[in-house]
DNA sequence: TCCATATTTCAATATTCATTGAAATATGGA
DNA sequence: TCCATATTTCAATGAATATTGAAATATGGA
């Protein structure tokens, strides 16, 4: 990960509402949720949702896909992952061994009553 | 901590020159470094860096301390491991013996030349 | 005391950012 | 086809940000 990209990110989540937007989606894992759901849960004007998931989007983030009238907005755990890892990189400077690289899973993907 | 402190340190790293000031300051450890190498090693104007520093500083992500005509500037690395455990909250939602927190230790710190 | 070094403060400027309101687009169902 | 739902697009506005240049402050040494 080039600092550029560190960058964007970051900025991505230096933002009250995208902060939260982020950890929400993270705590959905994989699936996502789709946007109308995230406004409820977090009281924002759709259109203003609309311009945080696009920054969260364009800094990779988060993905979208569309499913009938809704988008679905989803956490890339990778992402976030290699930013954790870039913050930690130069770490522990001699003593790599009692480093630990952060890591966020996603949860054990679990059948809901939509999914079959 | 708090997402306010979070958006806070965020911001703070969201930027270039101080998201490498502060990767600077993490190698360098504890102890710290001098305004003035600081702006040698990347290139900054002393006033843009003190503005860049202050940001820093109250994210609380650095300290200073004065020593004679330096300031000397050093990374905090209980408000950054804050900060990275903040971003690893809620991963690994259903199996968290699956999440490595993230942690950034200094070096041992080495006696240097001009440390008794 | 006087000077050089190291850093900060201040004011000005151009840029970027977040929010709003109104209008547009896409989808699914009657 | 017509309507309601879900979300995006667009333009306007006020606030915050990064950089610059010039001047100020603090320290240490001659």
């Amino acid at each position: 990960m080039e600092n550029a990209d560190a960058v964007a990110a970051l900025a991505a989540l230096a933002q009250d509402h995208r902060l939260a937007v982020f950890r929400l989606l993270v705590q959905a894992g994989p699936e996502g949720l789709p946007a109308g759901q995230v406004a409820d849960a977090l009281g924002l004007a759709p259109n203003t949702l609309t311009f945080h998931f696009d920054r969260l989007r364009s800094a990779g983030l988060v993905a979208v896909r569309r499913d009938g009238r809704s988008m679905i907005y989803a956490a890339q755990f990778e992402a976030m992952n290699a930013l954790l890892g870039f913050l930690t990189d130069n770490c522990c400077q001699g003593a790599p061994e009692q480093c630990a690289p952060a890591v966020c899973l996603p949860a054990k993907p679990k059948r809901s009553k939509v999914t079959v």
